[in-house]
DNA sequence: GTGGTCTAGACCACG
DNA sequence: GTGGTCTAGACCACC
């Protein structure tokens, strides 16, 4: 029984933030390799919105390998996938540029570097717990 | 003369780029409290955009309290305007989401956790440079 | 002992490789004409699908005359029911569309004339080989 | 004045279509490198679709880096972006199939490997005409 | 004006 | 039953 929050208003697009919350259960593991998901109809009822857009979630997840879409039967969650290139560092441009928007909005609210750095740590320990 | 990198192409809003260099900076320390930011004609037609753009960005800076817009003069920076109210925490829901999204995204790369607390001091460490 | 690679996952119907696959092989010559093909049964088990699924491939392989079905009795392969007339052109708007759409994904890809010309040469040789 | 022949019937995918024939325009060079596209309303009241399945259309050639879409703003053709691996084979392996079946259809219609070369010439000297 | 999102609902393709 | 396509129409975001 899967459960994910999403905000109907907002900026950040419905089919945005399902896709979100399904990358990071399979990131903690929520799914075995080959899980189903939920249908596209049964998702869409519980979150209250359209199937339609639980559709277009499921796409945007499938075309990053995550899951694997085949009419008739149920969307697969393939964790193997690792599309990771094993020399590339975590730390690339789009990272960057999120990570310092973050950090600007925080120097603006009086923080420092040792503060930051903190926050950060706290972050991480929470994902991980 | 600032500078400020804006990728048209992308889905980030112009005006949010624009919005988001103009707060770093002013996090960076750029401004003197009370400098003047060029004029939405001047940055406009520096950055190749339209001036209404510019004027979204200065709007929603003013809107956050770093810049004081009055009619017929220059936009000014209030660098002491710190709207923070002191005892909030710098992991916010927001952040947190952002930092979550994040790490969901560098653990199906296959980083750790450690490997993602070293991205992150890495990161700061960067910024503070 | 009949091998046919399907992929599962992809957007090309299962049904559809199956008779893709024994198309292929007919035309390779690795049926005398009459020859039985596996029952749906047997293929379907063997490539891991519904027996439904393999059927469905039968009757398509059937509607273009390469396949002889009869209730009760297996599948004949009929290589000599060319169904062709014989004055056809080859090169007819299906595989005009076909063909079009890969040389404008090569030109694309910075293909020339003479590069693709010889990319399709290359593959017939392959073919033939 | 954009021209694209869409059947609506048919297995094919209307935004499939439209994608392909776009991209098949590109590659003939009938763009000049930013170069407007029709918007999706008036593409789509041309075609006789609706504006959505213009837009998945746009969306699909956005994300093979072939157009460029902005909120606000026409969509742009980028023939610059060359997404080319120059090391690249043509011959990959979906090209390989895509040929493999065109080839076995022709054998079952009788043709030889010449005579399959010969419309494979005939096809590329058609498309460069 | 442009593209983007979302809906409700229909129908198809597939297993 | 599943996902996929398409529609008509509404509303939003952006320039």
């Amino acid at each position: 029984m899967l459960s994910i929050d999403v905000d109907l208003d907002g900026p950040v697009p419905i089919y945005q933030q399902i896709a979100d919350g399904i990358r990071e259960l399979i990131a903690r593991g929520a799914f075995a390799d080959g899980a189903e998901l939920p249908s596209v109809r049964h998702l869409g009822a519980q979150v209250g919105v359209n199937l339609n857009t639980v559709a277009r979630a499921y796409r945007i997840l499938a075309e990053e390998g995550l899951v694997e879409l085949r009419r008739g039967t149920a969307a697969r969650v393939l964790t193997t996938s690792r599309n990771a290139s094993p020399g590339a560092p975590l730390l690339d441009d789009e990272a960057r540029r999120r990570l310092s928007d973050l950090f600007s909005r925080w120097v603006l609210r009086g923080a420092t570097h040792s503060e930051i750095r903190r926050a950060l740590r706290d972050a991480a320990a929470e994902y991980f717990r």
